[in-house]
DNA sequence: TAAACTGTATTACAATTATAGTACAGTAGT
DNA sequence: ACTACTGTACTATAATTGTAATACAGTTTA
């Protein structure tokens, strides 16, 4: 499931980060699912536990899971832990930073609003099918 | 202009990179404008020279940016480095982080998709105000 | 309660980052 | 030619970061 590329260029314990924040955000893991043990997933990765572990703490940081110390660690309640002002404040960086990437690939502002609806869109389809699919 | 934050986390080459890259994107830095040279720039931000050359080296590498050596150091001309297939993988990998971001910050779809196009909106027209007054 | 699991803390080591100093080579203007 | 500027290269050093190995403490389950 998870993968690491040694030569992604960043650490490992962010590349786990970075792909548990997709799995949550994207719905395959949910409220109060178990997330593998650390030494579990560092079996598979091939890497120390601890750099597991330290993927965890960023995430707990963050909000997007909790851990029973002993017990394990699962995905957090959707909750809000920042201000509106700051939600705000780091999603619009993130939106600065992209349109600064296309402009230097010189992609025009059109060509960026076309890629961006498209997968919003697409993305959309999928959350409303699952949500028509929900038997469990 | 350029500001170092020693709290920002980031290597300071790496918001020096930052913060040039945004400037010729938002053309406030133009084709052959040149750059403060390593030692000026060092001496404004009170770090090394070589933290300053560090960044113009990567900023050339990414393509945005020329070194006359011995000369000083200069706007690139906007061309395409990459493939298109290249540019696409490269946005499109921007926008999904940007998506997860966005949905772990419990935006809704459509929320980010406002925001966005909001910020898109001003951006062009910034853009179109600033075709008008070209009489330099 | 005992065994097998969980995350955590401590320590050590390697790689990266930043700084500093020095020297070098190319360019520009006088 | 000379001077003052440019970026570059190199070495060394310190601090930070990322990874690893080991031991520890809490939880679960039988």
């Amino acid at each position: 499931m998870i993968k690491i590329d040694p030569n992604d260029g960043t650490p490992i314990y962010l590349q786990i980060v970075r792909q548990i924040k997709y799995m949550i955000a994207s719905g395959a893991i949910r409220e109060d699912d178990e997330l593998p043990p650390v030494r579990v997933l560092a079996q598979q990765l091939v890497i120390n536990p601890n750099t597991v572990a330290k993927a965890y703490r960023e995430l707990e940081f963050q909000g997007l899971i909790y851990t029973r110390p002993g017990a394990g660690t699962y995905v957090a309640k959707r909750r809000i832990l920042f201000s509106d002002e700051e939600r705000l404040r780091i999603i619009q960086e993130k939106i600065e930073s992209l349109i600064v990437e296309a402009q230097n690939l010189n992609f025009t502002l059109e060509e960026l609003a076309k890629i961006f609806n498209e997968r919003l869109t697409k993305i959309y389809k999928q959350q409303t099918e699952e949500k028509g699919n929900e038997r469990d």
